[in-house]
DNA sequence: TGCCGTTATGCAAAGATAAACATATCGGTA
DNA sequence: TACCGATATGTTTATCTTTGCATAACGGCA
């Protein structure tokens, strides 16, 4: 047998979550909005963007409307009837904060990659 | 009036939680747990630490059991009976992990605080 | 040995959250 | 104008989480 690691090896995962929250922390706006926004920009829909997130459309309209309601601004453009029964787009303002957020996700994924490989090295001591 | 800045201001707050989680994501580690052990450390008892941390004995009992199941080895070692009924202490892993937890947090709420300056900054443009 | 306060644990009740269901509205198009 | 499919929203059901209650075991101490 060659010399191998501790044996306590730490063998967990650690996650994150992020999510926006208004002074008074009553209206959210957590990762699952952002599925959605990303979810309308590529289908055209609320319903389609709720299906594809798995989450029944009653409640991805609430919050998406808590969501715009706490930012104080659209995030969506929403048609009802037409030709296609009706769709939802991003605003500018909606596309701007997701390219924002994806910049930030990607900043924190390293952040909390390099902080779980000290605790990771700290509890293997 | 003087200039002043945009008007679309960017007033919310970036909050995140952290947890530990097995592969299979079954068993979690959460904050609530990282509570639970400091106030052990600080009361002697379990009992005393769900009452500080405001959540039902029962519920900090399950929580504890679930994370020292997931890692495979105790966070506290306890004592039933006795003089004052019985008592809970940090296993030296716990003491460990507490630690080194305080460090990861300290290390990522920089990370976040800097990720939401640049995130409010691109809003505000 | 009976009491105290804590750990330990099952089970029922209560609360919170999300899904399901039911309609209504809208505006192109057949 | 009737139909279609999506938005919009209230109401009811189901599910999931947490609390609360009950009860047992334990071991110093009066």
């Amino acid at each position: 047998m060659g010399k191998r690691g501790k044996s306590n090896r730490f063998n967990v995962f650690l996650n994150y979550k992020l999510w926006l929250s208004s002074m008074s922390g009553d209206g959210i706006i957590s990762e699952e909005v952002y599925t959605l926004l990303n979810g309308i920009r590529d289908k055209g829909s609320l319903k389609a963007a709720a299906e594809a997130a798995d989450i029944s459309y009653r409640k991805a309209w609430g919050d998406l409307k808590q969501a715009e309601s706490m930012l104080g601004y659209d995030l969506t453009e929403k048609t009802r009837g037409g030709k296609k029964g009706g769709h939802s787009e991003l605003t500018p303002a909606a596309k701007k904060l997701l390219e924002a957020y994806a910049a930030l996700q990607e900043k924190l994924d390293d952040a909390v990659e390099e902080a779980y490989l000290e605790l990771k090295k700290k509890m293997e001591n």
